[in-house]
RNA sequence: GGCGCGGUACCCAAGUGGUAAGGGAGAGGUCUGCAAAACCUUUAUGCGUCGGUUCGAUUCCGACCCGCGCCUCCA
């Protein structure tokens, strides 16, 4: 079966095909390099990076474009505010959003930055220009005339005729031919960040530089173009309406746009003070698994209500996950095969993978393997798992991590991370009990931790149990949780 | 006002024209030196409200109530 996504386009749910055989061309608006991320652009940065964990794994070749907005009049304020070069303020912000995207298992895909390509968006606006679809005003400032491209407004669905110009917007500011009228390039103001160019000094507009960049890296027509949901309108719409003026071909075929999330239920904001960058949860102690996990648990086109509790709870499902595989890999089992969990194995693969094609449904594909963990913790119960029934299982449990990316614990350094980075711009104070609770399990080397268990499973056989409890508690306190079985004790680092 | 999305158990959250996935939490139980994990049982005759279509609707249609998004910088 096919993957099934919805296109916003067409505003409905299409089999995906890409245009060359085996070969996804896929664009994703990036950040822009301002501030920290927080973790409603993660959700999208997520949702997409899944999207393209799955197209991989489905066995397309996936060439994947991300642009880091390192230029627009945020960046220039806040670099003028903050006494440095606009390149110093970005450096800083483009560094961190990758810290954080590698920190939640986001893989890179290739970047491009538009202060890169300023040459390329000035041709491109000279070549609409000479079209005659862009014309310049007198402060050497470009627009994009939208009265020249008639399906303006077809991703978003709006329609403009019914519209009066001027009816929301400032006319006066600038002497465009029609209000909605976009700009391509702005002209240079007094005091203000400025790129020499063939078409003047200036800036680029927002809108140019994803056109420039995708088409440059994927061609003039290429297969999906993701985003937040904010985005549709009017920045893809923008995008389309300069992209197709000049190549007269269709743009992106699909368009991908992940719904915003909520934060206790209300949209995230500054002023509810329910805004929350990434590092601002990790400083609270919230491992990236478990913001991964919730982020991930809720289909991309769905609203989730990003809570502390689902935080926590999505910490124990991670648990969950991660001591079944580990279970799995200590036992020590009779050779042979059971029927049911060989078939219990390759149903959840093709749940999952059915899961996913509809849609990226990543709530069901979650369903699918917590069934077959439950399915197996009780088959393991009864005696009825077998030595050849584990690769399987595992294998299962592979392709879940592949697209979601949970079950490494590589928590604790990560938090660790975190924890420098506080320390080195001063934020001591932002510090909390939980963060060095969450990093402090990667403090004991497996050495360590391999020599205090051995003493304490002495201890036990030789029913010296107050020693042996101490040495629990020691390590418990480590953040080593222990689990004595049948089979002996195994260790993880929680 | 225009366009669009949603209201499912204590919480999060899938889903279907034929009688409600999964996770968390709670309760009881099995196992167990302790701890942890795991397993079993249990928690919505009910899916915002009111009508309609239908043999049958949570699922389709209509109205209404509530929440949310975009229309302006914003993932």
């Amino acid at each position: 079966m096919a993957l099934r996504l919805y296109n916003t386009m067409s505003s409905q749910v299409e089999e995906f095909h890409p245009l060359r055989d085996h070969e996804i061309r896929m664009y994703a608006c990036g950040p822009t390099v301002y501030d920290y991320g927080h973790i409603g652009n993660f959700r999208t940065f997520i949702a997409v990076d899944m999207l393209q964990r799955f197209l991989r794994q489905s066995g397309y070749r996936v060439r994947y474009v991300m642009n880091i907005t390192d230029l627009d009049d945020k960046i220039i304020h806040n670099a003028a505010r903050d006494g440095v070069s606009v390149q110093q303020y970005t450096a800083k912000y483009e560094k961190a959003f990758l810290e954080d995207a590698a920190m939640i298992g986001i893989e890179q895909p290739t970047l491009v930055r538009a202060t890169e390509h300023i040459a390329a968006m000035a041709d491109f606006v000279t070549k609409l220009v000479e079209k005659g679809i862009a014309y310049r005003t007198d402060d050497g400032s470009y627009y994009f005339r939208i009265a020249s491209f008639p399906r303006y407004g077809k991703l978003s669905k709006k329609d403009f005729d019914g519209m009066l110009d001027g009816a929301r917007v400032d006319v006066d500011e600038y002497d465009k031919d029609s209000a909605r009228d976009f700009a391509l390039w702005k002209g240079p103001k007094p005091g203000e960040a400025s790129w020499d160019s063939s078409i003047g000094p200036g800036r680029p507009g927002w809108h140019l530089e994803c056109s420039v960049m995708s088409m440059q890296e994927l061609g003039e027509s290429f297969d999906l173009h993701a985003g937040g949901e904010d985005l549709i309108f009017p920045h893809h719409e923008n995008e389309i309406a300069q992209s197709e003026s000049l190549t007269e071909k269709t743009f992106a075929r699909f368009w991908f746009h992940v719904r915003f999330l909520l934060v206790e239920g209300e949209k995230m904001s500054k002023s509810l003070g329910n805004f929350y960058t990434l590092r601002d949860l990790a400083l609270k102690g919230h491992k990236p698994s478990s913001i991964r996990y919730l982020l991930t648990s809720v289909p991309y086109r769905n609203q989730l209500n990003f809570t502390f509790d689902g935080l926590r709870q999505a910490a124990v499902s991670v648990e969950r996950l991660r001591g079944f595989r580990q279970r799995l890999t200590a036992l020590s089992l009779p050779s042979g095969s059971s029927p049911e969990m060989q078939t219990l194995a390759s149903h959840t693969s093709d749940r999952m993978r059915t899961s996913l094609d509809d849609d990226l449904n990543t709530a069901q594909a979650q369903a699918a393997i917590f069934e077959m963990v439950r399915s197996a913790n009780s088959a393991i119960d009864a005696g009825g798992l077998n030595a050849d029934d584990v690769p399987p299982l595992l294998a299962a449990l592979e392709k879940f991590d592949e697209i979601f990316a949970v079950l490494n614990d590589d928590d604790g350094p990560k938090m660790k991370q975190v924890f420098d980075w506080a320390q080195s711009e001063g934020r001591d104070n932002d510090i909390s009990a939980e963060l060095r609770e969450a990093m402090r399990s990667g403090q004991l080397s497996d050495a360590d931790i391999e020599k205090k268990l051995a003493e304490m499973e002495a201890a036990r056989r030789a029913r010296n149990f107050k020693t042996s409890d101490t040495l629990r508690a020691e390590l418990t306190a480590a953040g080593i949780l222990i689990e004595n079985t049948k089979e002996g004790v195994r260790w993880r680092r929680k």
